[in-house]
DNA sequence: AAGTATATATCGGCGGCCAGAGTATGTCCA
DNA sequence: TGGACATACTCTGGCCGCCGATATATACTT
């Protein structure tokens, strides 16, 4: 049943972590965090946005109009939170397995 | 340019990261390392495989009959390595972020 | 004789991401 | 004043990589 996310929808989830926010916000955040060098497209975005929606795994928090503008703000729901938190444990250890083969090898620095 | 891995083609990079293995040998690998929660199947498994060695991210060491059952031995490439160094760097950076704000926001433990 | 473990090959299907275009409003600057 | 750029959401076609299943073959166990 475990349910696994690839990276655009693990990202979204991580970014309403740190609070509610609307699409465009999302993809601004992302892009700062990464430093550029990752942009979500914006159909990824919207798309992910239903179908994590759909799952209950985000809830729409309100809906703003800012110079005549949508802006419709999403949160992290408590499944959402739960399947975070499980996940981000779960990559964490997967990534430390391969840096620390990476080590034992030689072939990181 | 940055390639991107989806977390079954990391978790093959990382096998190889602890020693070449053959097909069969990475399944089980995996099996094990997760306790047994995530199960790799092996249409995943052999096409990923075959993906990763034309993108020369591992190449194939040697095969072996035993029994009268082939066993073909894959290791990780330099580029693979780099690869799996820079992503694994990469998304363990993401979900430390993910577990910090879920701390903050009082949902995780 | 049947089931399990080992080992690889192959194929249809599909979910999720990519890429791009479309619609709309407001701001900045030349 | 008009062109570029930022903001903000919608929609669609295509494709890549994973899933699930089936196939083939040998060896061991029950």
């Amino acid at each position: 049943m475990s349910q696994r996310l690839q990276e655009p929808s693990f990202l979204i989830l991580s970014s309403l972590a740190g609070g509610a926010k609307h699409g465009y916000g999302i993809i601004k955040e992302v892009q700062e965090l990464s430093a550029g060098a990752v942009s979500m497209k914006v159909g990824t975005l919207y798309g992910a946005l239903d179908r994590l929606a759909a799952e209950h795994l985000i809830e729409v928090d309100r809906e703003e109009i800012v110079d005549s503008r949508l802006r419709r703000y999403y949160r992290l729901s408590a499944d959402g939170a739960v399947l975070l938190s499980t996940e981000a444990t779960r990559i964490n250890t997967q990534a430390n397995v391969a840096l620390r083969r990476l080590r034992v090898a030689g072939m990181h620095p």
